[in-house]
DNA sequence: TGGCTTTTGGTACGAACGTACCACAAATGA
DNA sequence: TCATTTGTGGTACGTTCGTACCAAAAGCCA
């Protein structure tokens, strides 16, 4: 089908079909979920032939790989638009940021599911886990840029921000699994007002 | 290989069976995941023929299910003794139990490695999402029967137990979460810190 | 012992898997 | 136009999977 001007045309050409790939990997990840994932489904999803997968890719790992990279990216996206909002109060930004992860659009459980199954895949292979790091850091980032302002320059506070984050972020993925163990709203609220709660003795106290 | 008298010393011999071929299947799930895991490998942990798991089991579902029952069951009883430990103040014996989840037992990467399977399993199978969430209720009601006490029959502190419960089990599986992402005691170390902070907030302040 | 039921070891089957491979189509540069 | 490269569709191979199946062994009771 044509030589292209050497590297950009043909990585444009050769990223083109990789996108649709991994889109199309993410969208069986969600549907079906990690363990029903294959390279047939993930094929006829993309509406295209089984040579592709192996053309565009050196193995399901990498097609897995890059699903899961979009995957974080989209959500980190998501995250970033979260914290354009604009609030007066310092806390109350803060607040809408933690409470942004567990809205409607992020408690899902076909959403939560990819994240768990990111978890285990993580387990077996240093690619992925480096992925899902990547992920934990860039969220952790955010909530930490959120958190500064709170310690209102007291050192003693600002030293208290990475025990903080550390228990946050904890807390956070605890109730995301939580939600899919219960489906119980409330235990979501409440893990939210009590993370508010430490978040004020600590920094605002 | 011979009758036996019905139900009683039948069952006994398919359960004796059945226990050694489960524990085998959890062998093979701390060694080599829930990914690697298959009908095979089980069997010759066990040192048994593939006729035996088709014989005392319906399937590898049940297997797997028998499998995450006797390592709840495991978990539980270790819980279990970590209980019986005295001491003259309720809220140092709460502290240990919590602290004792991540000792040098527990924080074991293949221990972990085994909870995270059972999560990601257990959205793929009703079956041990029951296992699994009875697992949580045992712990959390561990969690609970230390908890009341530091309550001191306060009307206001006891109505709060729930979601301090709720927050402090999602806190919990977040930083077994956590450790097997970053190998960290640190994290962890502020993690119980900070979850004893907000237990003294809220119970004993 | 003879006649059963239960247990055991092993094989075999069908399905699904990843992926190597190949013939052909399409596009491009000379 | 033609040679060459790149993209495409599809097949086929070798493996592994769960599990059905079966013959032989082993135990038990009459």
């Amino acid at each position: 089908m044509g030589q292209q001007s050497p590297g950009q045309e043909l990585s444009r050409f050769k990223q083109n079909r990789r996108s649709e790939i991994a889109q199309a990997a993410r969208r069986v990840l969600e549907r079906d979920g990690y363990a029903h994932l294959s390279a047939r489904k993930v094929a006829a999803e993309a509406g295209l032939s089984l040579g592709h997968i192996t053309y565009n890719f050196a193995g399901m790992d990498d097609v897995l790989s890059e699903a899961y990279r979009l995957i974080s990216e989209r959500l980190r996206n998501a995250s970033d638009r979260c914290l354009q909002q604009v609030d007066d109060q310092p806390v109350r930004k803060f607040e809408a940021f933690l409470r942004a992860g567990f809205d409607d659009e992020f408690l899902d459980f076909r959403h939560l599911r990819v994240r768990i199954d990111l978890w285990s895949a993580a387990c077996n292979s240093e690619k992925l886990a480096e992925t899902e790091r990547a992920l934990y850091d860039h969220y952790r980032q955010m909530l930490e840029s959120l958190m500064r302002p709170l310690a209102d320059n007291d050192p003693a506070k600002i030293a208290a921000i990475p025990a903080l984050l550390d228990t946050i972020m904890a807390t956070q993925d605890g109730l995301w699994l939580d939600w899919v163990r219960h489906r119980n709203h409330d235990a979501v609220e409440n893990g939210l007002q009590m993370t508010m709660k430490l978040v004020r003795t600590v920094l605002l106290g």
